[in-house]
DNA sequence: TTTAGTTATTGACACGGTGTCAGTGTACGC
DNA sequence: GCGTACACTGACACCGTGTCAATAACTAAA
């Protein structure tokens, strides 16, 4: 009675994880826009209908893969700071982990990007919920890395409120890999490869928040 | 003869600067997602057939909407720095200058951002050639904005290639912008405005830009 | 002025994707 | 065995895009 419930609400989960899989796949493969329900159902073997009882629409579904997305973010995140004692270098290594990121996984990033650039509408049970959540915790371990820098004088004391440091270097970061990824050969006409401006956008970051005594 | 075929030309140029007109009415008013093709025929008051005449899909049309952010934009550009003498402030000015664009055209913002998001497939005769030109244009204010700033001393000389320099900026004030417009009532939560936002960022800028000496 | 040819314009269509729903199976609880 | 609750599906309605053959409007030559 009571474990066959559970079954029932495991293999439901199962399931849902097995679509988010297919959706990823095609993801990755072609791009969300091009992804249709109807590819994921296949993909997933159920019919089109059925994904509409795991997912209340297509955006749902893109939100459960941004949950994903940004969950993965936050674990490389920890552990790159974990790699570090500074808080500067936290702060440089939760970039190099963002750029590496962005380019192992890039429909993640994609992921990422589109729920960004999405204004919210926050309906408390929904996967945009979640994601609002995820990236709230992602956005933590930036705020926590400058505090420390602040704290171990390894970022300048002066450099203002950490969380509005935190959202201002989150945004530096995702417009150059964004433009990175998206204009990567037009780059290169103007003599730019993308190693060297990701490289060149870290240098700045951490110039940004060296004291004036450090270079 | 002759002159037919010239008003010919230019009444068919008419008509297409009113269905760019339309389109862009509806754009900013819902969003460029919202906007259906059918919608701006009637806007325009003819079929939806002869859109097609005109633009090959509505990519294309949206392109074409990018052209006038970008010329619109070029246009700014060049007085924000006609305002200034130094290069910093001309820098700064130009950071002003899109994030005040941003707010009074959020339209232009996000179509440029649409395109910025694109990654290109030239074919020369097309809209996109052309937006992408303009957006070469823009780019190429900062850049003589930068390179001013290494003449006369106000941006420090060690700061690197001006057009490396100048993408970076461009991908830092861009993600700021989107940040702010997307998620400014989620800063908000965190205790930030957006005014704060883009204050910060622009004072932040100005410190990676000045040479050792001044603040 | 008629006619032939070119250009502008449209209605109607095919296609593809989304979201919905009544209905069919299927396993569990009795 | 039986009914209830659940997983699941086929078929539908709707909407938006892009295309095309057909028509209207206009121009140039007779």
């Amino acid at each position: 009675m009571s474990y066959i419930a559970a079954r029932r609400v495991e293999e439901k989960e199962r399931r849902r994880g097995e679509i988010v899989d297919a959706a990823e796949r095609l993801y990755a493969e072609k791009g969300w826009d091009a992804v249709t329900m109807d590819q994921v159902a296949r993909s997933a073997r159920l019919s089109r209908a059925l994904l509409y009882v795991y997912f209340r629409d297509k955006e749902e579904l893109l939100f459960a893969l941004g949950e994903r997305a940004m969950q993965l973010q936050r674990e490389l995140f920890t552990a790159a700071v974990a790699r570090h004692v500074r808080g500067v270098d936290q702060v440089e290594a939760i970039g190099r982990a963002y750029m590496a990121y962005a380019e192992t996984y890039p429909h993640y990033f994609d992921a990422c990007a589109r729920f960004h650039a999405h204004s919210m509408s926050p309906e408390p049970g929904s996967n945009e919920g979640a994601c609002a959540l995820a990236g709230d915790a992602v956005l933590g371990i930036v705020v926590a890395a400058i505090r420390a820098g602040i704290e171990d004088r390894s970022i300048r004391a002066d450099i203002g409120d950490p969380m509005l440091v935190a959202v201002t270097l989150w945004a530096f970061t995702h417009g150059v890999i964004q433009l990175a990824t998206t204009k990567g050969t037009e780059l290169a006409r103007f003599g730019i490869s993308v190693p060297e401006f990701g490289a060149y956008s870290l240098q700045l970051m951490r110039s940004l928040t060296a004291p004036l005594t450090a270079g």
